[in-house]
DNA sequence: ATTAATAATGAGGCATACTCATCGACTATA
DNA sequence: TATAGTCGATGAGTATGCCTCATTATTAAT
């Protein structure tokens, strides 16, 4: 049975990168030694550099994986044909959990990017999941949600950097998820909706005018 | 002379210390063997220890050295009194700037945060760069420029996260610093200048719709 | 059953971070 | 100036941990 055979091995490689996943998250890389993942891989010590190289490319497959699963949960957020507002209230509240609950991943990831000498590579499932970001708000510039005046990459940077940011700072204090993070980043991510109607980006459009109208009586419809 | 004698204590700790971070930014920490800073410091190797306890150590004074030296650099931007639209470009200009020279550093930082099996601890003088951005937010509140009703810590991740991420996304694409970034980044910060007259956070209130009507007047004023 | 091919093993090799016994240079006191 | 005492510097040696590779075990093929 080739097909068992092959099974064992996935199951090998497997075991070796759950191990490796479990003890980077507990010691960091430095404080983990091959020896401990093979022993609880229930492997030898040199089955392990049967399917990795070496220590940083066991690194990089944990970190891969990582984001690989990550990307998953990601593209469920956004799948549905919610409208723009909740699809990115949804990716902003899983990717803050996420980088949360997996702090000490993340903080790895960057280790992993450092092949030596080299100037700091993009690991590839990483790009996969920014590419998320970069998605969602392409989808709203197509449906005029969003303006186009700015680049996507800016506007992810700006969704995706202050997500990064506040999750290390809420870890470092240890303080849980926080949902008035998202709130905020959201309002702030009317700037880029409301942008052909704005006041200061078009001053004297008559767009802009009618816009505000519009939101005007919208308003009054309310008293 | 045991002023002489110190000087030369200092001198050879300074040049073990540049020594560092020179190697360490040129091959990465992995990279560079602990002979080699001695041998670049004109040290022996042992001597390296009698300065710094060992290699993460030493690797710690170099990033926190280089946050120091940011940090002086951050307080020139915002000492000066111009308003804060002005002061926020400089900073955020020097801060991004700042990040892609020295990439390199920027990256080896969380592995110096990374102290074995520990959850990352924030370096003590990060966090005084980090105050610089906090006092600045803190200022705009006072003077009124800013809209109190978001914590100074969000305001501060949106704003240094977005610019680190910025950085990250220009690195990795080799392209040079882009003061678009910026731009971009203000505009949205006039969010939080105007919150207390947006439509979307007092969405049923009074104020807002007076303020919706001024914007309306000031707007018509120009036809 | 025999052979071939592939996978697994772990003792040993090797690089390198770190130690420590020794040495040297400088200072203080007579 | 001689001597003792203190402290910094040295680098050969040690310990540790990544990784290799000759050997063994297991599976597949005929």
């Amino acid at each position: 049975m080739g097909d068992t055979q092959r099974q064992r091995l996935e199951a090998r490689e497997e075991a070796i990168l759950v191990a490796a996943t479990s003890l980077f998250s507990e010691s960091g890389v430095d404080g983990t030694r091959m020896a401990e993942i093979a022993r609880q891989a229930d492997v030898a010590e040199g089955t392990v550099y049967l399917y990795y190289k070496n220590k940083h490319e066991l690194l990089e497959a944990v970190v891969d994986r990582f984001w690989r699963e990550l990307t998953k949960g990601a593209k469920l957020a956004v799948t549905s044909n919610a409208p723009l507002g909740q699809q990115l209230t949804e990716l902003a509240s899983y990717h803050l959990k996420s980088l949360i609950d997996d702090f000490k991943i993340v903080e790895i990831t960057s280790r992993a990017r450092q092949r030596h000498g080299e100037p700091g590579r993009q690991l590839p499932q990483i790009r996969e999941y920014v590419r998320v970001f970069d998605l969602i708000m392409q989808r709203g510039i197509a449906s005029g949600e969003l303006a186009a005046s700015t680049p996507v990459w800016q506007m992810r940077d700006v969704f995706y950097g202050t997500l990064e940011h506040s999750a290390r700072t809420l870890v470092l204090r240890e303080q849980p998820f926080d949902s008035s993070v998202i709130d905020n980043l959201l309002s702030l991510f009317d700037g880029y909706r409301l942008e052909q109607t704005s006041v200061k980006k078009h001053p004297g459009s008559k767009q802009a005018a009618l816009a505000l109208l519009q939101q005007l009586e919208s308003e009054i419809s309310r008293w």
